[in-house]
DNA sequence: AATGTTTTTGAAAACCTTTTCAGACTCATT
DNA sequence: AATGAGTCTGAAAAGGTTTTCAAAAACATT
């Protein structure tokens, strides 16, 4: 049987109020006494018990994370960021797999809620009305990760993904690249993939390439996509030099693809991808790439949510960081 | 304020009492009652608070589950195979890295038996008699996952390790290689260090091949380090046609670098790697490897740890799951 | 109609902690 | 020695649920 405040208190010879003040108001109880009972503490091993802590409290210091799928690399960056944030502040996860699925996401929310998470970070993926819906019924502080609503005022943290594609888009320019494709995530993917898209876009067209904005193929997010995409997009457009890719895993397809054509990256095409997992400096070539700062958006998410939580209002409301372009091994000037 | 038993009761005009028996043995009250509870549960989307359930049953239907590092790709997969069969069995996951930290894995017990985790999952490192203590003193349910331990009586779910490595080695040895060299994870790390190693030696020994045991450099678990042993073990021993690698991560650091120095990856050097990771298969060139089963790992991992917090005892103590050569593009006759 | 049996119900205790409140004790002041 | 102020302590209530137990209600049998 665990050991309860009672046993502490009966060990020490005083009441469990005396010990509970002694976990909570040290200062409190006198001396002599609070030795005591830190030793019967100690000697029993004795942990409060969080289930009756939490009936008091109304708080689990627990926090529910819910992300696409844990096997993407990308948001593993995340999770790490957040796992950090929330051991800082005596947080603990509950992390959930959505596999955006609906259904499934739904049923997590009702978990959550039933295990009394103390507020819930939703990552990377679009805030659908049902799930906003449900979270608000329950009233759950919410923090959207990597992703954000246009329709609902949730605090969220993310780069400006815009302009992160246009930055790697103009350096392919810069590079004396003219034609240049891209490998997109679905358009009505309105979190990464739509504004993605319309940085190349905006790109293409600052520099007069206009004729480039055909040259773009869709895949979902998943590497064997990106490779088929990147067959259908150079059987096209076979002369094309570079190629923007809506994530590191797709640069990876391209240059899978690429390299099985016997098509040399960056030598004859140039390949610049999207997040810098961590694999991206180990891939052969080394991927040029736009860094989104994966870690600082988990621990900002965390930190944002512990505001939300503490002080029922957030300062900064929607959180841009800076993404920046790393420049490796697979691009090259034209 | 979130509604409880007392506003259902309230609401349906019946005791607390008879609220509780409709969602728990819903077919000792009478119809017309229970409807009306129903209906009132759905009307004030009632949900049960966990922490009262807790303090009665003292469960919580939540696993800690704790692994290095959610950032390792291979751990990825295992977690994935936990989360689907803990929603399975209608667990929800608590998940901290421990960083291979003994002082930060000792917090995390605690803070784990605070929150009354029902069991503990310890994946992919050792049980050092620090850990085993604490989790015993606790009397928290544990399996090993990806690990074992020799000292302990705990139940486990792992691979062969050695038998791995063994299969890996004499393919390259029935490739035609004779010259072979290993990229070992530190041999003190009995978990996977260790026993790799050791499958290494025996295939090349039962091959009379007792002059490569000395090709072997060692690297702790990351890339970088990996590069690092790559770059010594080529530089003394330049005329290897194969290598093996304790992990995929560390194929990559060789095949990094052997890029680097324009070695040919497989025309000149073969290289073989260990986990196959997702990533495996999207490298240039295509890992051969040796498979785990991660997500059965995971999966059976819950699983047993299941069995032994509901039957108090396991059936099969310790399970090895089989691992299997896949054979990509990273090798070739020599 | 009276009795016995079975089903259904509600009151209350239990789970473990924190916190309020009032009483006991200490110490200083007159 | 009596009073007052301040410090420390323990009893009891509260938090939300399940479960035991006894009472009430429903039904069956004579």
């Amino acid at each position: 049987m665990k050991p309860t405040i009672r046993d502490v208190a009966k060990m020490a010879n005083v009441s469990i109020s005396t010990v509970s003040r002694v976990m909570n108001s040290p200062e409190t109880v006198v001396e002599s006494k609070r030795l005591r009972v830190l030793e019967a503490i100690e000697h029993l091993q004795y942990q409060p018990n969080a289930f009756a802590r939490g009936l008091i409290y109304k708080r689990s210091n627990t926090l529910g994370v819910m992300i696409p799928d844990v096997e993407n690399p990308y948001y593993a960056g995340l999770l790490r960021g957040m796992q950090d944030a929330a051991v800082d502040l005596g947080y603990s996860l509950m992390i959930v797999n959505t596999d955006r699925s609906k259904e499934r996401t739904i049923t997590y929310v009702e978990n959550l809620y039933e295990k009394q998470v103390d507020g819930i970070i939703f990552a990377s993926d679009i805030l659908h009305p049902e799930y906003y819906d449900i979270i608000r019924h329950y009233q759950i502080p919410l923090v959207l990760a990597s992703t954000n609503s246009i329709e609902y005022d949730v605090p969220s943290v993310n780069i400006d993904n815009e302009k992160g594609a246009y930055d790697a888009v103009r350096y392919l320019i810069e590079l004396g690249h003219r034609k240049i494709g891209m490998l997109s995530f679905p358009y009505d993917d309105s979190i990464s993939g739509e504004p993605r898209y319309n940085g190349f876009i905006k790109a293409i067209k600052e520099y007069g390439l206009e004729e480039c904005a055909t040259h773009v193929t869709y895949a979902d997010h998943r590497f064997e996509s990106a490779y088929k995409a990147a067959e259908q997009l150079f059987s096209k457009y076979p002369d094309l030099t570079a190629v923007f890719t809506a994530s590191d895993e797709f640069a990876m397809g391209a240059i899978s693809f690429l390299h099985e054509k016997n098509i040399l990256v960056p030598d004859q095409v140039s390949v610049v991808g999207f997040d810098d997992i961590r694999m991206a400096h180990m891939y052969v070539p080394k991927l040029t790439t736009i860094a989104q700062p994966v870690y600082e958006i988990g621990q900002h998410a965390v930190k944002k949510l512990y505001e939300l939580i503490t002080e029922e209002k957030v300062q900064l409301y929607t959180e841009i960081l800076s993404h920046k372009l790393v420049i490796r091994n697979s691009t090259q000037e034209v």
